[in-house]
DNA sequence: CACAAGATACGATTGCGTTCGTATATAACT
DNA sequence: AGTTATATACGAACGCAATCGTATCTTGTG
């Protein structure tokens, strides 16, 4: 049986390729690259090789219609947030993700940031 | 230079027992195999070595001074939860804590928790 | 005192994540 | 056509996390 992607929780170098595929979309090794390489130093077969066990493990889709290979998410950013975040108030936060929102919550929040999670508040409680 | 516990983020393994002692208060190793093994199939010499690890580590203190050693954790419940969080928001919300937040809400946010979410605000605002 | 129970220390193993060098194939260019 | 550039594939190495077996030490008890 096939492996389910929803349930694999990627790792620290997966999740830093796959903000770069939701951010820029569809794109080859050489551009998750030029996009990492700007921030960090790290080699093109290393990207390559994240991206193909990435495909083993049904993280990432493959385009191998041209000789450039194109990678994409297999899952959505929303989603793959929400699955990390379960995983967080699970592991520390005895499951209870009001627990964790409230202690994501400090001084530092800003005004702003008060008000948009209000607003998301009202909508659910409609 | 003794390394800062404050920027060290346990592993799973090592949560799990920080779990049982912000829980239970400081303990033997006995004591924290008791109560993990009700849950998981761990052996006693696996707690022990954890534990050793996390010490040499600096996440938790150890006293000495009985044959069964006690351990304690080094930082506050409060405190790790808040580091992971920060470390979640950098590697998976570009470091926006609100909009962990609003991810972590959803449908399944019960009336209660709304209202607990609500109060908190309010004081922060203050 | 001697022995059994129970504690720590230590080492070995296994698996995963991460990295990169090298081999090989393909395309492009002169 | 032959050379250069660029792609994928593969395997090796390294470190860390996790697990447990075994050795050693300590303490209480008959």
């Amino acid at each position: 049986m096939a492996r389910d992607n929803t349930n694999i929780k990627p790792t620290e170098a997966e999740l830093t390729l796959l903000n770069v595929l939701w951010k820029v979309g569809p794109a080859t090794v050489r551009q998750v690259h030029d996009v990492v390489s700007k921030t960090q130093k790290t080699g093109y077969t290393t990207v390559l090789k994240i991206l193909q066990i990435m495909h083993e493990k049904t993280l990432v889709i493959r385009d191998e219609s041209n000789r450039a290979h194109v990678y994409a998410p297999s899952n959505s950013e929303i989603f793959t947030q929400s699955s990390l975040l379960k995983d967080l108030a699970s592991k520390a936060f005895g499951g209870s993700t009001s627990k964790l929102v409230m202690r994501a919550l400090d001084e530092s929040t800003s005004k702003e940031e008060i008000a948009d999670i209000r607003q998301l508040l009202n909508e659910l409680e409609k």
